[in-house]
Order: C-alpha cells, then structure tokens, then sequence
DNA sequence: ACAATACCTCGTGT
DNA sequence: AACACGAGGTATT
C-alpha cells in the first residue's frame, strides 16, 4: 500500500524550474485581468498554480516570490525551435525590468505612484498576435467572464487537445485555417459568440487574404500608425481593439487602449476630455497622446497598471461610471428596445 | 467630425 | 418572477 503510493508519487513527479524575474511578477494580476483569458488556476496544497497554453506548449506556474517564476513544462511541442525557459521569459518580458519602469513612471505620475505599491508585478504579456485579435474582437461590449467562456469553448471545439492536467484538458488555440471553415458565423453562433461572429468569421478570412500568420506577425516589424491602420482593416476591428493587439502582440508598446474604463480613469485623474459625452476618435487621441507624454514610450503597459489598479478582486470596476448618467434618453431608449428583442426571442 | 443606434448573451440587482 | 442594466466596442447611418 505504502510503496503503491510512493510509486504513484514517483510517477507523477514533476520537474520544477524557476526563472528569475527582473522586477516583479505577480501572476493573478497578470493572467486574471483581462490580457489573456484561457489560463485556469488550481489551488494547491503550497499556493495556486497556473495552467495554460502559451502556444504549443503547456506550463503549471507557481511564484514562490515577487521575483521568481517557478514552472513546470507539461508539453513541448514537437518541432520548438525555443527553450520552455526562452518561451516564459519572451512571454512574460521576464528580462524586462519592471521596478525600473515603475519607477520612473511613478516619479513622472503622483496618481501612478500612489497606486503602484499594490500594483506592481503587474506584467505586460507578450502574446500571439492571432489568439490575441480573435480573443480581443470578442471583448467588445463584453465581460472578461464570459469573454472567457467563449474562447475555451472555440478552443474545445476547433483547437486539438495538447494535454491533460488534473481534470482540464488543455487545448490550442484554432489555427487560422480552422477558423476558415465553411459556416463559421453559425458555427460560432452555436457557440454562444452572439454578433461577434460574423466579425471573427469575416476577420480570419481576411487575415488569410493579407497573408495569413505570416501577415500578422509581420507588424511587429512596423511602425505603430501602420499597425493601428492594418489592424483596422479587419471586421470587428476598431481603435481601442487595434491599439489592444498592437500593445499586447505586435511589440507597440506606445498603444494607449482606451476603453470605457481608462476612459472614466482619464477623466476622474486626469481631467481629460470632460466635456465629450462620447469617445470621439479627436478625444481618444488626445487621451492616448496625454498618458504617452506623461509616461513616454511604454505607456500602455503604465495605463495597463492603472486599469488593473481600478478593478477588485472579483475583476470588476471598482470606480463609478462617468458615461451613463442614469437618466440619458437614448440610452433608455436603446436598452428597452434590446429587452424588447430578447423578449420577443424567448416566447418565439 | 460627431451623435445616435443596433447588436448577442448573460449574471446581477431590484 | 420578470425586467432592466451593463459588460475592456464596432459598424452603420
């Protein structure tokens, strides 16, 4: 019984590598907060670890510190040309030092620096550029939950499975030849993805047009005007999606994604672009153009900080809306008109 | 340029 | 129980 055990120990030993870390890591801000959304975590007997996909591979992470990545390769793709090691470190920007950028962002900001003390560790991934547009076409007018939700599901679907790991089976991303397929706006329909489909549907087909993969990792060789207006070119596309995969895959990290949040954050902190009752494209520069003046050429990984500072610990807003002040007509109109449809939709 | 509207779905609050 | 609301927006008037 005893040596039973010991042999089901020694079988499913696993092998753990730590990485040191320049600055902090702070893996639940970092995997949790709306960058990525297909990492699940499992609580351990010594902490939580991290399971997910950072392209064919698969990792357990665990952080023993602020200053150590500590993880455990589950699948090695066939035909990797990096190191696990090299992978963690590329996607984690672990050779990037954060306390530094901190730094210097809280002596350029009073507001970054009355937040950063229990924020830091919050890293900026680096992130493949497909998975990263799909899942970022699916955030609009959307949930990080649900947002969630969808992406596991299109992976279950349309993605192979890599491995398993407790009870998850943990898959890859659909190819771009996956998301092609005939009938994918109701096969993602099927799935839940409501009006973005015809966006993912319409975005994929399009990628495949310009050049496939190969077309959206080229960006990061371009400068971040030319990114923006590339990206903009596809169904589901618009600033705030494109400056969110310019920053986040294409190595543009001058991209300043404002969304409704960072929006109200500008507003209440910042004092900007009061008087607009709607994001213009005029105000959505002037927003993106004041954090890159004040927090220089890595801002969107600064406002990432602040946007992660403004959510609790469920991940939700913790600061009031400035959009909806409660009694704006078209507003009201819009949304009895949505129940209105949704009503109609359930008795049919 | 800017404002107004429609768009799927779903957990939460009343 | 039923309904309204809003969630990391975009496309189309």
């Amino acid at each position: 019984m005893h040596a039973r055990m010991i042999m089901a120990a020694a079988l499913l030993e696993e092998t753990w590598h730590e990485e040191r870390v320049c600055g902090e890591l702070d893996l639940s801000l970092t995997l949790t907060t709306g960058q990525a959304f297909r990492w699940h975590s499992l609580g351990g007997d010594d902490g939580i670890t991290w399971v997910g996909a950072v392209g064919q591979y698969v990792f357990a992470l665990k952080s023993r510190d602020d200053s150590t990545l500590t993880y455990h390769t589950l699948h090695t793709p066939q035909d990797h040309t990096h190191t696990p090691s090299h992978t963690l470190r590329d996607y984690f920007r672990l050779d990037t030092d954060l306390s530094e950028l901190c730094t210097s962002w809280a002596n350029a900001d009073p507001n970054f620096n009355s937040k950063v003390s229990q924020y830091k560790g919050v890293r900026l991934l680096r992130q493949d550029p497909l998975e990263n547009v799909i899942s970022f076409i699916c955030s609009s007018n959307n949930n990080i939950a649900r947002i969630s939700g969808m992406l596991n599901s299109l992976c279950e679907n349309l993605g192979e499975p890599i491995c398993c790991y407790g009870d998850h089976t943990i898959y890859g991303f659909p190819t771009l030849d996956s998301l092609c397929a005939d009938n994918m706006e109701s096969t993602l329909r099927d799935l839940g993805f409501g009006y973005r489909s015809k966006y993912v549907a319409m975005a994929a087909k399009s990628i495949v047009e310009k050049g496939g993969v190969e077309w959206l990792l080229g960006l990061r060789e371009k400068p971040y005007a030319e990114v923006v207006t590339s990206l903009r070119t596809l169904s589901g596309v618009g600033p705030k999606v494109a400056d969110c995969v310019a920053m986040m895959s294409c190595d543009k990290l001058e991209a300043v994604p404002i969304d409704t949040h960072v929006w109200s954050v500008a507003v209440r902190d910042y004092g900007l672009a009061k008087k607009n009752k709607s994001l213009t494209a005029s105000a959505y520069k002037e927003i993106g153009d004041h954090f890159r003046d004040l927090f220089g050429p890595m801002a969107g990984w600064a406002i990432a900080v602040l946007f992660v500072a403004d959510l609790d610990r469920s991940g939700r807003y913790k600061g009031e809306s400035i959009q909806s002040p409660k009694g704006s007509k078209g507003k009201r109109k819009r949304k009895d008109q949505q129940s209105l449809k949704s009503a109609k939709k359930r008795k049919t």
